[in-house]
DNA sequence: AAGGTTAATGTAATCGTTTACGTTATGAAT
DNA sequence: ATTCATAACGTAAACGATTACATTAACCTT
């Protein structure tokens, strides 16, 4: 492999000259550049990553951590972070932290360790006390979720006025027996889409029944096998609001499979507008979260923060937007 | 950032003596190891990844390149990566090359500059000769397609077989007129899948119908787009292939729009068999790809050329699995 | 012409490890 | 007691860049 010192041999300079030449344009004199610009090429020279961190302390590279890579809004977050990352000569390295033994331990390794120069972490399920830890040595932003009155930066939406949002919806055309399916996971905002859907009840004059609130696994098998649950248990209900379109999908088809259509005998609502919630039958009344605003926003925080341009930030409340298709019923 | 220099001052060692001490666990007296590993945990070392990498010139990490990161198999593959990559010791570095500019050059990118010791590209989409040339001078696995007769370690299922397979299948329950909807990228394995489906079509005495063949984008939106061509064709079928399971969700999608029953007025299969593909409505009858395998083999494939074990490889053809739901109507 | 400013470049220290090589201590073998 | 092998450890040279500091050259100014 070629490095700086074989160009300064060939264009006839000093190592310290190439590097200049490279890394500021408008340093030396037109030849010399010339010179080294040549033997650059000519050599195909590529610096040393590792080298030029090693000296300059950064690394010009961030880790997303997300709790699995099979959510559609997170990746379409991560790759809005990469897009805005590459604006900024940043790479991006992605961490799946499904299956990892200790999320923590991860979480500070790579940046203990040098290797990124700061932390977006997807929908952080790691303890808030160990999170401000970490946020009070390192550069991180949270997306997705965030704890309450909490100075880590972070850039979300308003997830418990949304689930609210979209649980009232159903009240206004007519339902009462609204049932709902959540994760078993202690991510806040799943506490956060139970809250709102409480909210609407008592807002709407109808009791809260913890029989019709169930929790599982936050996938597709989840939603099927807890609305399995749910029907076996002969509770009576019209409606299912779901904390995520994967739970709504696997929750309809436990429906179908027994006959009951949907949204005619009950309608279900989805959270989060995945690819499929428009091809679905019915295709999914949802809530968008606006996921290229937040990747984007989410780095720009970073980035500042990396810079030392600020430390702490308040978070920023992105607008949801409430998407009604057919799995609710009708409109009014 | 406390260093080896703070840790071996402390121990009252040399740096070289703390160096090895961490690395190697049979060295040193054990008075001298107890001061140490003392002096690292109350220091709260931890090695700076950059300098070890420079000095060792490997670090540990692979990269795997994905066209895009919205595909259920890929994500499956890449998580499958990870946890054999965690076993040997390696981090995964996940590169999205969506809307990247240049693929090519970031696969080079990343390995000139040393910030990884292999390459897993997963449905490659360079041209042949350029991933020849890559493979020439670093270590690089194939994953879910590979060039015929060439010599880049690969894993993948016989695609051309497999669609034959379920094409096959369809015939034998009394289709005739079936037309094929698949991507308009080259891949490979697209034009694979064409091919099986025309084998199956001419062994099964059925003349190949150029008008029945639609190409698009690989995903919903392209499915959908593509049925609807398919249908405003005037051209009559009683099944579709789909060379993908999310092309087969957006086109079953439009078949139902138009008021046309899946599968008893036309049959639709996929491919890939994503976590939606039994919840869908039908559910769909696709071909089975066996991802954790994939990626377990390609990682152990790159380990071992990493570790200059083998250069080249014949490519490994894995088992797929034709799922027969009921998206293709009745069996026999 | 002397002094001063600035541009162009070189020298060598530095980032934090690992490791080749050298030295000393220890104990076994003769 | 001498020799020899081996274990334990230290010294210092890498790895390949960047950059503080020093130096020289060139160009003004008066």
């Amino acid at each position: 492999m070629t490095k700086i010192s074989d160009v300064a041999k060939l264009a006839g300079v000093s190592t310290a000259t190439v590097s200049r030449i490279l890394s500021n344009p408008s340093w030396g004199k037109p030849e010399t550049r010339e010179n080294v610009l040549a033997a650059v090429k000519e050599l195909r020279y590529k610096p040393n990553a590792l080298a030029r961190q090693l000296r300059t302390q950064e690394t010009h590279t961030v880790i997303v951590i997300t709790p699995n890579l099979s959510n559609d809004l997170f990746h379409k977050i991560i790759h809005s972070i990469e897009q805005e990352a590459a604006a900024h000569g940043y790479h991006v390295l992605v961490a799946d932290a499904e299956g990892q033994p200790s999320v923590e331990e991860y979480y500070l390794n790579a940046i203990q360790q040098r290797q990124v120069d700061g932390i977006i972490s997807i929908s952080a399920s790691a303890a808030r006390h160990l999170l401000e830890k970490i946020a009070d040595h390192y550069p991180l932003v949270l997306v997705v979720q965030s704890y309450e009155e909490c100075n880590i930066p972070s850039v979300k939406i308003d997830n418990r006025a949304a689930s609210e949002a979209i649980t009232k919806h159903l009240i206004r055309i007519g339902h009462r027996k609204i049932a709902h399916i959540t994760s078993s996971s202690d991510l806040l905002l799943y506490q956060e889409r139970l809250s709102g859907y409480e909210k609407a009840l008592r807002d709407g004059g109808i009791p809260v029944d913890p029989d019709l609130i169930y929790r599982g696994k936050g996938s597709m098998d989840g939603g099927f096998e807890q609305m399995n649950a749910l029907l076996a248990s002969g509770k009576k209900f019209d409606a299912v609001t779901c904390a995520g379109d994967t739970i709504a999908i696997g929750a309809i088809a436990a429906l179908k499979a027994r006959g009951i259509r949907v949204p005619q005998e009950c309608a279900v609502t989805g959270f989060d507008d995945i690819e499929i919630a428009p091809y679905f039958d019915p295709p999914l009344t949802t809530i968008r979260q606006p996921a290229e605003q937040m990747g984007q926003i989410a780095f720009l925080k970073l980035f500042s923060m990396i810079k030392k341009e600020k430390k702490y930030d308040s978070p920023t409340y992105l607008p949801y937007e409430l998407v009604i298709r057919k799995s609710c019923g009708h409109l009014l």
